[in-house]
DNA sequence: CGATTGGTTGATCCCCATCAAGCCACGTGG
DNA sequence: CCACGTGGCTTGATGGGGATCAACCAATCG
């Protein structure tokens, strides 16, 4: 059966081209194409080279890869990670809709991180070399891709912080206030969340062992804070998480 | 006393403006200018506001400072650490000449973490609004400041890779085996450097105690992997450094 | 059914923080 | 000159936070 526009139903292939632009897309105010006029947006959708379906647990781009693409997340989740001489994965980031995965490849032309989806998910291709002509053109484009590089290296100095001086409990808190912000960012709810990574998964990235996450829950749950069922998250108080976050609060 | 050229000498002023161009500094294939025919690299040499000495202890700039500039790093080396909500320091990075410093601030408007001067240093000034113009015109230019920010993220990953799932024995080997590759790539010797920074800062900086560097030095010391004597070290095998990083060796 | 995957809970242990004392070089003032 | 304080560092003794080990549970799947 041939269809003359690419289903958005295969896994793998290209999805509805007619659906999926940057204008209609509901990340356009967080995504690259922000504060774009539709003009200067039909051009960065010209160059979008396709948008792809990536299915849980599948990698988009693996540690070493060529750099060819940014990839901008339309849908979904991922999780991306380091791999250690030993063979040991170490995350360094959960990514939702609206963020770019692959800027770190930018320096070396190779992906110094590997990327997995965490659900089902879809993201847009940018041709890295294609971008770097727009931005020539298109001021406000360019000052974007510059804030939103920038705000990873914020990003991960925030980690580092937390990974350097936090103690496992405030980790864990400063965790879910993050992702209770960013949630609330995209008009979710910022309360009531599933966590789409795995106990192991938030443990890696914390620098903690799955143990510790499955106690620091029961705890916080005890506190009255949240509740928790498998991955269904409601906070419950989400002053008193950040109170632990900025450290005002101690939580024995 | 009038002088028609700013004194190199006076603190806290420019510097000599005819000895300090892109094309005659030592950093050049290093830093910005990367790359550029002296058209280029003169255009470049207009838009740096000034070229400022900073004392050791002076701070460049400074947490919710606005921000304007970005500063390469002529000479010397620098800091950069956030501040907790307790009012704790973590130190973030170390940088020395040739890379650039305040690329956080980009995305936010306000530097993200303070940079401090670890001895008497000088710094390029680059207004970035300035900059991003030059950019439109300059695809060079561009693509390589586009690797350095994407460099900042890679670094940072790797210091939480580092954080994350390293042993303080590890972390200490990974931040000298940076140390001495980052003074061979600038022509210096990659076995025998003076630490710039105090045992406390390098403690910060790993997550580790001034005891515990303190007791570190003794052991790399003991196994004949280093001398040291105040801040003077010496590398005698590197390669077992390297392996001990890679987690190749364990290191009892 | 058994096997497997993901998570919880308890017991024990160890790495590194913490606490404490002391060393050394330096500056400062008597 | 010494006495004194101070900052940066070293060394030793002790303790705790979280890792590790182990058992168990629940859901899913062939």
């Amino acid at each position: 059966m041939m269809q003359a526009v690419p289903s958005y139903t295969l896994p793998g292939t290209t999805i509805d081209v007619l659906k999926a632009r940057c204008a209609t897309c509901s990340m356009h105010q967080l995504c690259l194409p922000m504060g774009l006029d539709m003009g200067d947006m039909d051009k960065l959708d010209k160059i979008i080279g396709r948008r792809r379906k990536v299915a849980k647990g599948d990698v988009l781009f693996r540690i070493g890869d060529p750099f060819t693409s940014l990839y901008a997340i339309r849908l979904g989740h991922f999780k991306t990670y380091q791999i250690n001489a030993g063979g040991e994965e170490q995350v360094t980031g959960f990514q939702m809709g609206g963020e770019l995965l692959g800027m770190d490849a930018i320096s070396t032309d190779k992906h110094y991180c590997s990327a997995m989806a965490l659900e089902d998910s879809e993201v847009c291709e940018i041709p890295f070399s294609s971008l770097e002509q727009l931005l020539v053109d298109m001021p406000t484009l360019l000052r974007h891709f510059h804030r939103m590089m920038s705000q990873e290296i914020t990003r991960e100095q925030s980690v580092m912080l937390l990974l350097g001086n936090m103690q496992a409990t405030q980790r864990f808190a400063a965790f879910l206030v993050n992702l209770a912000s960013r949630y609330e960012a995209r008009g979710y709810s910022a309360t009531a969340f599933q966590l789409r990574m795995s106990r192991e998964d938030i443990g890696n990235y914390l620098g903690l062992t799955i143990e510790s996450i499955s106690r620091l829950l029961n705890k916080f749950k005890k506190l009255g804070l949240l509740t928790v069922s498998n991955r269904e998250l409601q906070v419950l108080d989400l002053p008193r998480l950040k109170a632990i976050t900025a450290g005002t609060e101690v939580c024995a």
